[in-house]
DNA sequence: TGAATACATTGACATCTATCAATGTGACGA
DNA sequence: TCGTCACATTGATAGATGTCAATGTATTCA
């Protein structure tokens, strides 16, 4: 299986916004890799579940239904979506919940600017 | 080969900000394929010669050497940016020029937001 | 009209990705 | 300790994607 690195951008900002300077191979290849966490359909689903709950967090029972997909498919989305750094993933007994990480979308936000 | 259709969104905004409400199924597909114009490390790098330049227009044959690229792989990756509605095209005489869509931009970082 | 130029398209291939059924793992409760 | 529950991982498969060589298509100029 393709193994997925965990990025480690700064969570702030980790280059200019492409309007300013022309972007490196480096930071190419990892804003690439956080702009794929957000290209699947699915996963942006998954994502606004989680951002749009009123609650801080969400746990992972509430995240199948909503999505139409199996258990381990949503697994993996959201394995994705953790790696990215959009989403943190907290263990407790037999749940697990998940809380956005507001930082690291406006990471993204900035380098559109 | 794959079809690709055009873009229909809204330039200036085509939802709710993901915080705000859960994206529903078109949405998110439609998202979800502007995101995967920007989840490749080329693109992200042509997308920035093309909007970091000083100048309004950049010409297609300023792209390929930069890129690292074959000249077909460079005019396929710009045609998925503009499909996607990033980039404008337009063909001169025997040249094309690129020019950014700075509204689509924003439509992608209000989305973030 | 014909040659040269700039870019697009085709075709082929290797790699990557999404998906689910089956199974594994760790935590809780009886 | 054993069964159950919640989630992760594995393995397999179909489809999507990036890449380039070869070729096609306009456009310009002589």
């Amino acid at each position: 299986m393709a193994q997925r690195k965990t990025i480690v951008l700064d969570p702030i900002m980790c280059c200019a916004p492409v309007r300013v300077d022309v972007l490196d191979e480096g930071q190419a290849e990892l804003l690439a890799q956080s702009f794929s966490a957000l290209a699947d359909p699915i996963r942006l689903r998954l994502l606004s579940i989680v951002a749009a709950s009123g609650a801080d967090e969400v746990c992972a029972c509430d995240l199948v239904e909503p999505s139409g997909r199996s258990q381990p498919t949503v697994s993996h989305h959201m394995k994705i979506l953790v790696d990215a750094g959009l989403i943190e993933r907290d263990k407790r007994g037999l749940w697990v919940w998940y809380r956005i990480v507001p930082s690291r979308l406006e990471a993204l936000r900035a380098v559109l600017a």
